[in-house]
DNA sequence: TATTGTTATACTCTATAACTATA
DNA sequence: TATAGTTATAGAGTATAACAATA
């Protein structure tokens, strides 16, 4: 905890790990594909993500869908007004508490999101065109897997705190 | 090329894919963790990626070096600024060109890298804390040659008009 | 007093373009 | 004219906080 660990690193990372830089990279293509892919869905892959859990989860309230994809709240507001004006889901009062609303797909929803999971997935396979079939699925599989650890360690947490204390707070320039 | 193209998408894809939204989760936690981890290091893990590639290739020039990491030449600038103030990397002149600047590491950038890499492969084992030891590696390994053969495929183009004639500019919202 | 959802504001990144000095 | 590097500006995306309605 007071020093730096003298843990040893396999040979292959003894140099550096561009991990994060090629992350970056993977996706920010796959940004830039999926965008072009959904054009037309309100705010692109931000109302695709939205939509998909409206549709094939069951999300109570807002609060509990900003929460489910890690948004914030104020963030969920605008874009649903564009997905519920684009017809593609409604928001529904809940007679029991009169703050929320549920938040619904239509028909017409469910029939964009269809359309949109093809275009992803396709899009997809083209960003990861560098692995062999077998890889991509892997690849897909080991990142959902790590996101909902991610997420189910610390559900809207700070994790710097917790950082800390296993990186330690040295020194980061010798001199 | 006109139409959608109806392949048969493997069952677990059938109901869409979270790739993006997975991929997005673990680059911001890894974002969080890496800064924490990096603290003085000027501009932190972006820091970090431009000194790695300083010390590990051998860049002719800062061009090359943007090039090499794909972000923006006016990026670079005040990046390599803050560096060089902080006495880890120096501009050297080239002769033959003076327009050009060769970016080298100093002894102490050198060290300030050998730490930086240590705590950032903390770091990335506590963000892939979900994976085993070896999904982690093979996680690592399928992320670098992805990216690789993003890079590669397009080293500095604009990848929406490529992705356009796969994807088709059909109708996104039905109805 | 706490929570749901909305609105408004500020801040950080990034992308873009203008500028200089060389070639 | 084209390129290397620098500087300045505008836009998008995000985070934050204040607010109204309800619990």
């Amino acid at each position: 905890m007071s020093d730096i660990d003298p843990c040893d690193l396999p040979a292959d990372r003894q140099r550096g790990s561009n991990f994060g830089w090629s992350l970056g990279m993977v996706l920010r293509r796959w940004h830039e594909y999926v965008e072009e892919a959904l054009k037309g869905l309100p705010h692109g892959s931000r109302g695709y993500h939205i939509l998909a859990v409206v549709v094939h989860e069951d999300v109570p309230t807002q609060a509990a869908l900003a929460s489910r994809l890690v948004i914030d709240r104020s963030v969920l507001t605008y874009v649903i007004d564009d997905l519920e004006n684009a017809g593609l889901i409604e928001r529904q009062l809940d007679p029991r508490d009169r703050r929320a609303r549920r938040i619904v797909a239509t028909e017409r929803g469910r029939q964009a999101l269809a359309d949109a999971e093809k275009r992803v997935a396709h899009a997809e396979d083209h960003v990861l065109a560098g692995l062999s079939e077998e890889q991509r699925a892997t690849f897909r599989d080991s990142a959902n897997r790590a996101a909902e650890a991610i997420h189910a360690a610390a559900p809207g947490t700070d994790p710097c705190a917790a950082v800390t204390s296993v990186i330690g707070p040295t020194e980061q320039v010798p001199g």
